[in-house]
DNA sequence: GCGACAG
DNA sequence: ATCTTGTCGC
């Protein structure tokens, strides 16, 4: 997939074409090895979005235990169109996986896996370029629709679209011809769900258990939560660089994100 | 033509 | 995403 012809900065229109060629080579099915090792991705922005700092943490599976953090900052690329959110992160994202002293089994992404209008969401086109497992664990819809979200925790509900740009070995369609692009998944009471979708070398079902087996007591499980938290502006004063082993964290009263 | 629109 | 204080509830 590495391939020096793969620019980040494109037009709109050649970045869209290249997602589609892209797209068809995500696959949907599973293809994980043991786990052992989990990473959680996100990126965040300073200087009026100038300068783009990507946060990887890798944890211990079972036990999630933080094993190694990682902060990367590069100046920014592209602006922030809806769609080709990937131009955008991924370039950071690359950068602070290169200082990750291990690959992990398995990447949770902050974003849309093929839960996007070309089924290649950041977590899709990430999972591509690093070779690895991957999902997305959005907080908001991009595209699809579904019914009633369940109350209870761990409870979901798919999330359907019509057929795009899908190929037909690897896409879950229903009798009515609609894809199955992802899960609102209720990760906790009274909040609103989040949106578990496949990125890469993984199936929609491995992905929403993956996402369950890895959720504590808040919204967002626990890879991608503190993912979150480093790459947030909330935690600059304590991510200079990079730090191993137990870590504590100052905690402050926060509700929800 | 009129909304919708990840982070 | 980011700018921001207090406030409500487990």
């Amino acid at each position: 997939m590495r391939s020096p012809l793969h620019e980040w900065t494109l037009e709109p229109q050649e970045a869209m074409a290249l997602q589609r060629r892209l797209a068809s080579r995500a696959e949907r099915r599973d293809r994980i090895d043991e786990v052992h090792h989990i990473a959680g991705v996100d990126i965040g922005f300073e200087d009026d979005g100038e300068t783009t700092r990507a946060a990887v943490v890798l944890l211990a599976w079972p036990g999630l235990e933080v094993l190694e953090e990682v902060v990367h900052r590069e100046p920014t690329r592209m602006p922030y169109i809806p769609g080709l959110l990937s131009f955008r992160e991924i370039p950071a994202a690359l950068g602070a996986f290169e200082r990750l002293s291990q690959r992990p089994d398995l990447v949770m992404v902050d974003g849309q896996g093929i839960a996007h209008p070309r089924r290649l969401g950041v977590a899709s086109h990430l999972g591509l370029w690093l070779d690895l497992p991957t999902l997305g664990v959005a907080k908001k819809r991009l595209c699809g629709k579904h019914g009633e979200v369940p109350a209870g925790r761990g409870e979901w509900t798919p999330l359907i679209d019509r057929r795009r740009d899908e190929d037909p070995e690897e896409a879950l369609m229903d009798e009515a011809g609609r894809v199955i692009i992802g899960a609102m998944l209720r990760s906790r009471e009274g909040v609103k769900p989040v949106i578990v979708s496949p990125g890469h070398r993984i199936s929609q079902a491995t992905a929403l258990e993956w996402v369950i087996a890895c959720l504590g007591r808040t919204k967002l499980p626990e890879p991608t939560r503190l993912a979150d938290r480093l790459a947030s502006r909330r935690g600059k004063a304590f991510t200079s660089e990079k730090r191993q082993g137990d870590i504590s964290y100052p905690s402050r009263p926060r509700h929800d994100r």
